[in-house]
DNA sequence: GTCGCAAAGTTTCATTTTGAAACTTATCGA
DNA sequence: TCGATAAGTTTCAAAATGAAACTTTGCGAC
């Protein structure tokens, strides 16, 4: 019975998204990943995974398309493909929120330009470009909704008053 | 022997951050209390999880300061805390992933402002404003890097050279 | 006040996943 | 050629998961 339920049910590009990156494994691989690891050991020493997990792990991550094996067939390296290096934004938000609110204050990785320079936090924009908080952000059916989720957020729009 | 590795050795945010948003069921929730939603039952109806799954979850939320309860003791409201509101930029990076790269073309969720216009595409920027890509972009240790970190990124910027 | 239904979980059970560590095979460099 | 390392695979036991039954409480209708 238990396994790893199917969210392809669920109608919603972020459950799509975590289909594929919504373990930490995942995106713990990602992130050795962006930082130019590529060899299975590196990999292994760098997260301290058990190496049934990492391979399970990074055969996913291929079949995902985020991945693609390159070098030889024995000593093959990893590297994100352009799907795999489109999570960089989230990627960033995610340690950013972790800089902010799990931590002690001081960041143990620093993600800068090419220059050398900080970059700024990323943020929610309107087509203006003013920053966004949770207050100022609405979620409404797009083009590929269902049925079922048009009314939950029907039903949210009632419930607003609550 | 199994059980979630303690992420906590491992110097680094994405890391801290994951140990407490790291699976795909407590995004989901995060998510749908971003929604709006508020009751147990209404969380497990529009998830379709396991009942003892939601429970053990929402209470690792509250545990993480993600999630506050709220209304009486025995029909609570589980409401997002500042910390879990801070989430929102990476949901929504990780939305906008799974909209660009796992799906039909067609978002069954838009994120607008409030006067119903969409947000823009997250993205890494540089001090002046420069979206940057992963190209564009350098990992190097922080100010909490430890010792370990440190020779991390040195030999990294060693094997750039591959 | 009573009853029925729904809410908010908790419990049970069996399967799957995880993680530690041993094991295997192939490759590379001395 | 040999030894060390890389890249996994396998084994085993514990933990996590998910389906569904069960329990308790609260609320609303009558």
């Amino acid at each position: 019975m238990p396994g790893k339920t199917d969210l392809s049910r669920l109608n919603c590009s972020l459950a799509r998204a975590l289909g594929a990156v919504g373990d930490w494994w995942t995106l713990l691989i990602v992130r050795d990943a962006m930082f130019g690891v590529k060899r299975f050991s590196d990999f292994q020493h760098s997260l301290g995974i058990a190496r049934n997990i990492l391979s399970s792990r990074l055969a996913r991550l291929i079949e995902a398309d985020i991945l693609a094996r390159q070098g030889t067939e024995a000593r093959p390296l990893y590297v994100l493909t352009a799907k795999g290096r489109a999570l960089l934004p989230a990627l960033v938000a995610l340690m950013q929120w972790g800089d902010a609110w799990q931590s002690d204050g001081k960041p143990p990785v620093v993600v800068t330009d090419t220059a050398g320079r900080a970059i700024k936090p990323l943020g929610v924009r309107s087509p203006s470009g003013a920053s966004l908080d949770s207050a100022g952000v609405r979620f409404a059916p797009g083009p590929g909704a269902d049925k079922r989720t048009r009314a939950f957020f029907k039903a949210r729009d009632v419930a607003d008053s609550d």
